[in-house]
DNA sequence: AATGAATGAGGATTCATTCAT
DNA sequence: GATGAATGAATCCTCATTCAT
């Protein structure tokens, strides 16, 4: 059995509550004090483990990015046709450990750090490539030639959808999202409602 | 022929400054100096003029709002029939003067100040009213009584596009974007391809 | 029939509006602007006519200090008895042009003032000695050798009740303030109630 | 033996900074700056400290105000009759640690300043406050019925006499302010001399 | 005479970051 | 491992002052 190390626990727990700050604020421009504060630490020990803001805050979006990832996994676990390989990243990209106010706040943000930060920008590609390819991946048996096109209208759906409820007053509904994004896949494959 | 004042012109070229140091920026974290600097006047005018740093911003996108407001009135212009209606947003949405490196990146980054600035979410919210009453009001006589949903997927799909172009390193594509929404606007009128 | 100059009105004008902000904020941090908006014209115009915003704030002290020196000599007019010019100084100094919330409050600030500009000490310094010089001058024949400290306690005693009334919620009440001097006077002339 | 935290250490030396630097200046318009250059620290650490230079300066009125009541009580410890407590008072407001050239300049400053900061006002009230009542109380069995007024004029000549001193050029000189209040005192009690 | 336009210099305040303990 | 103490650098904002018109 692993013994997690305290440097794991502390960091685990500062990650959290850079996310959940960024959330309570809907802004990027927290303190590392705030954060230190929350994750009942002092900032001096924040920069021990991270050695600057940014790092803090590209681990809290890796962290982001990793539940994302394990969500859309779980999701392609059971898995038998294209069209469900499809369904389940969609799935995936409402799970309620995604699609949540504070994590999508966060995401909104990190959106924009990307446009300063090649570290944010590289990971956020990451995370496009691999949905981009799950559901080129999927799509491609289902249609003929347009599955590349397919696929980017999902994913700018999916994405359209995450910023609308990042802004909305309302907790976000993924039930009404995924429904909104499956209706346009079944419209893609030419089938009629 | 209407004289504009000085005041009217160094306003106007602060907004247009500030709008184009988001975008350089990639970030709202701009200084009143760098708009200021970039508009060829002392950040002291700046304050002479809008009385804050909030001010400035929020005129910034209060502009780039009211260009979109144009360029969709614009389109909206020689409409005749409910489906051009829809059209002429769309395509209004993917007008050249909004769907620019800089304004997307602007328009990113108000979406983030509205999370914490009741005045931007204002904006934001006046917006998306009008998005989606123009949407709607083009899709009803279309569709039986899925006006509503397929508002909102179209109003998605257009702001997922916007952020993924806004982080994209290319420039970005009117063409292939409105092209990818009237393709969904098509499935969504039942009209296959 | 002397014409009074633009100037002239401009300037007493700006002095008047410079006592009145003073007053009206309590303290000597004021700007030129509020000044001038007070007055009715532009701040620029201030600077034309005083040069500096000291020299406005010098000219405002004199202001007072000639307002108080006309009052007292005004008391002094019909003055036939030592004892009548001492009771004639102490009047002028609680005469109703003087002891008004807004004067007594210029009249602090410039005392703070005075600890930093010569000028200003200079004028605190002729006030002064003209008050003492009064005072000792009517004093004198009344009693023997004791009228330059009998003196300094009635000037002290006329600060003292100033600045109380400047700092006391209520207004300024020159009747208790003349009844309380000239008691001490009494007293120090010997004479028991 | 208290063990004194830096904390105490670093805030008893701003404070005092502070009032030395009121001093030298002769006014409270002082950088925070300034005040932490002279404590030897930086300005943000004042700030850590206390928070906002409004702050710093209450803190420095504050110790002022205790130092006063301190000497105050001081005096008013052997005291067996009326009298004496009076004359407690008048040598406590004139002890060498009040009466010096800094505090006097920083005390002419605070009561400028309670003209707009309703805690300086606050302040300066519980002072004039106890004074009042010490000085009633002591004067209460020495005279019939007048105690109030008598209060009155050798508060006002205290305050008076420490606002003269506070613009003269010479060193404060407490003999001469304590015999000038205890004549006042002597002929209020009918004592000729 | 009068002002709108413009700014440089400066001040309060914040914050990421360091370091001795 | 952990932190309290401390700060340099930056940022927003103000204001006296200048000047062309």
């Amino acid at each position: 059995m692993p013994k997690v190390g305290i440097e794991t626990i502390r960091c685990a727990s500062l990650v959290q509550a850079t996310i959940a700050e960024i959330g309570s604020q809907g802004s990027l421009d927290i303190t590392v004090n705030q954060i230190a504060r929350r994750a009942g630490v002092s900032s001096a020990l924040a920069f021990h483990y991270f050695g600057s803001k940014d790092q803090i805050l590209l681990s809290a979006m890796r962290f982001i990015l990793s539940i994302y990832g394990a969500e859309v996994l779980r999701e392609l676990a059971g898995v038998r046709t294209p069209r469900q390989r499809v369904e389940a990243v969609i799935r995936g990209s409402f799970a309620a450990s995604n699609f949540r106010q504070d994590v999508i706040s966060a995401w909104l943000n990190f959106y924009v750090k990307a446009q300063k930060s090649p570290e944010a920008a590289r990971l956020l590609r990451v995370y496009k490539r691999r949905l981009r390819s799950n559901l080129v991946c999927g799509l491609r048996p289902l249609m003929d030639g347009k599955a590349e096109t397919a696929a980017e209208g999902i994913a700018s759906m999916i994405d359209g959808i995450y910023i609308r409820e990042g802004l909305g007053e309302g907790k976000p509904d993924p039930e009404r999202a995924t429904d909104l994004v499956i209706d346009y896949l079944d419209r893609l494959m030419g089938v009629s409602i």
